[in-house]
DNA sequence: TCTTTTTGGTTGGTTGACCAATTTATTTTT
DNA sequence: AAAAATAAATTGGTCAACCAACCAAAAAGA
C-alpha cells in the first residue's frame, strides 16, 4: 500500500522528469499525474531531489530487467541479433524512455551529487551489453569487451536521439552498418 | 556595439546553461555573468527562448569552425587521425561545450518547437565528419559515409559522457577500438 | 484508541516579463 | 564646430505567477 502510492509517484515523476524535464515539472503536477495532493509526495520524499534519485534507480533497474527478460526468451544463437532488434525497435516504442535518458544525463553532467547515480544506469546496460557481448569475442580481453559495449551503449543511445530529433534519419541503415561494424571486430579476433 | 553585447549574453548564457541547465539559469543571473542588467536581455531578445535559439545557434556553428581549422592545419594523411584525436582531447579540455550539448539535446527531446533547431547541430557534426570519411571510402554510397558519420558521432557524444560521468572509464582503450571498428569498414571496401 | 496515511492550504522566496526613466551615441541644424 | 534634436542603449525596479517545502488537522486503518 505504501509502496503502491509511492512507485505511483515515481512513475508520473519518471514521465513528466522525461515530457518536460526536471525543473518544469512541479511536484504539484507529479501528485496530480499521480492520481494524489501535493502534500503526500513531501510525505514520501523529503524533498524534489529524493524523488529524482528514485527516479534514477528505477531507470538503471528497468533495462537490466527487459534484458534479462529478453535473454530468457530467445535462443542463444539469435540473441545478438534479437537484442540490436529490441534496442531499434524501442526507440519507436518507447521514445518517453529515451527523452528520461538524456534528461537523466544532462542532470548527472551538470549536478556532481548525481553524477554516480546517473553513472550507474550507463554500468547497468554496459555490463547487460557485456554479457551479451562476452560469448561472441571468447579469445578477447575483458577490458576490450567492455570497450566495445561502451561503444555499442553510445550508438544506440546517439542513433535514437538522432531519430527522434529527425523523424527522416534512417535508422535503418545505420543499424545495418552499426552490425558490420560489429561483425568485423569478431573475425579478427 | 549592439553585437557586442548581444554576443556576450549568448555566451554567458551558454556558460550557464551547460552548468545549470536552461530552467535554472534564469535571466538576471544571465545578465550578471554578461556585466549587464536584466532589463537588457529583454532588450535584445523578446524571451528566454529566443536566448536559447542564439546560444542552439551558436553551438552549432562553433564545431564547423573547429572542423575547418583543422582541416587546413594537418596534412591530408593525418587527417582523420588528428580529428579523432582533438575528439579525444576535447572531452578533457572543454567538457562545459559537452555539458551544453547534452543540455541542448534534452531540450530538443521534450521540446518539438526546438528539436528542428538543435538538430542542426548534430548534422553539423554529421556533414563535418562526413567529409572527412569521403576520401577514405571512395566506393561507398553516399548514404553508408552518412551512416558511419552517424555512427560515430553518436560513439563521441557517449563516450565523452561516460568519461565524464565516470573518471575512472577508460576512453583511450574506447577510442583505440573504436578506430579499430572503423579502420575494418575501410578495408572491406 | 492510537497510528498511519492523506488532505488542503499557507509561506517565503524566486522567476520571467515588462516598463518608465536615465544615460549614451548619432544625426541634424545653425 | 557647437548646439539641438533624435534615436539607441541601459538601468533599476515592479508585478503577477509559480514553486518547494512545510504543517495542522482530517480521514482511514489497525
Amino acid at each position: 500500500m505504501k509502496q503502491d502510492k509511492k512507485q505511483k509517484i515515481v512513475e508520473a515523476a519518471s514521465k513528466l522528469f522525461a515530457e518536460k524535464g526536471y525543473e518544469k515539472a512541479s511536484i504539484k503536477e507529479i501528485a496530480k499525474e499521480a492520481g494524489i495532493t501535493s502534500g503526500l509526495v513531501h510525505y514520501y520524499f523529503q524533498n524534489k531531489e529524493e524523488v529524482l534519485s528514485d527516479v534514477v534507480l528505477e531507470a538503471s533497474h528497468q533495462y537490466t530487467r527487459d534484458m534479462q527478460a529478453l535473454k530468457q526468451a530467445v535462443p542463444e544463437g539469435q540473441l545478438a541479433e534479437s537484442a540490436m532488434q529490441a534496442t531499434k525497435d524501442r526507440v519507436q516504442k518507447h521514445p518517453d524512455w529515451y527523452r528520461l535518458r538524456y534528461e537523466l544525463f544532462a542532470i548527472g553532467l551538470r549536478n556532481p551529487h548525481f553524477a554516480e547515480k546517473v553513472n550507474q544506469i550507463i554500468d547497468n546496460g554496459q555490463s547487460g551489453i557485456s554479457n551479451l557481448l562476452k560469448p561472441m569475442m571468447p579469445n578477447a580481453e575483458e577490458k576490450d569487451v567492455a570497450a566495445v559495449a561502451a561503444i555499442l551503449l553510445a550508438c544506440f543511445d546517439g542513433l535514437a536521439l538522432q531519430k527522434m530529433l529527425n523523424p527522416d534519419f534512417d535508422l535503418d541503415r545505420a543499424y545495418l552498418v552499426l552490425e558490420k561494424m560489429a561483425m568485423s571486430l569478431q573475425e579478427e579476433e
